[in-house]
DNA sequence: CTGGATCCGACATGATACTG
DNA sequence: CAGTATCATGTCGGATCCAG
């Protein structure tokens, strides 16, 4: 449904390092690349908010639900689906009448927890500044506009 | 969504805080968040690549499309105007009969490169212990397919 | 309670054509 | 060359119903 329904591992086929991506810089150009692929799936909206809090405690279904603002209950589903996928959280759960699941990061999870941290971190710190640039930049065209009209 | 309305509690209005967002691990359940915005701009799929090249050198416009492989010119164009509009990315035009468009990071779009960085960084270091986490979750799934049906 | 499955609309993105 | 404008479309995401 979403996508992602094959799994092909390519990146193990040819094209080994046709572009040199030894190189520290090329990592990325290309589209089919591994990286990039994870890249989006980490980067997800959801992803971080559902690992920043995994990174507290252990979160049944319902509790993670509650505390993103915002997300849908397929949205929650599929999310920690991927993330349960990629090794980066774990789900128990425990055969009881009401089911009960409960998930955590792995200890992979916890590694890119802490790497997320710094982008959040620098986000924290510069919104001022990018808010600043918005207002600058929207003010600028506002006014080339009124100008040109 | 906008679930401001419910914090009311007039009187002492304190909504300076009323989440209490100054927990460090509290930053982003709220979808309006300036941080979450932000962040879904700077983990852009395109926006990543972007600063990424950008690092190494001032580009043009065609450079860069023609550097990031599977960008359409509409996206390119879409991109570097929020990176542009957020104070990250400097658009020069120089006025000459063929336009000549450069763009380069400001330096606050240089900080952003560093952090990304670290986010590659893991990538590339953890990619294969995804992989191996998605070939093992298919597989068990797979399995489970198989058995139930 | 925890989802799986489906339907459907909104929006992001791609392709194409046109302009300065 | 460096876009803008327009149209087509695919995916994402929300709402809903249903099952274990």
């Amino acid at each position: 449904m979403e996508t992602e329904g094959t799994v092909e591992t390519e990146g193990t086929v040819e094209t080994a390092d046709p572009y040199g991506d030894t190189d520290p810089f090329q990592w990325d150009t290309r589209e089919d690349c591994q990286v990039r692929q994870i890249l989006d799936r980490v980067a997800d909206k959801w992803s971080l908010l559902v690992i920043a809090l995994l990174d507290r405690r252990c979160l049944r279904f319902t509790e993670l639900r509650r505390e993103i603002d915002g997300i849908s209950q397929r949205m929650l589903t599929v999310t920690l689906r991927q993330l349960e996928r990629d090794g980066l959280v774990k789900r128990t759960v425990h055969p009881v009448v009401p089911p009960r699941v409960e998930y955590e990061l792995t200890p992979l999870g916890g590694t890119l927890h802490h790497t997320i941290r710094t982008l959040v971190t620098w986000t924290e710190e510069h919104q001022n500044e990018i808010a600043a640039a918005r207002s600058a930049y929207d003010a600028r065209v506002a006014a080339e506009e009124s100008a040109g009209a």
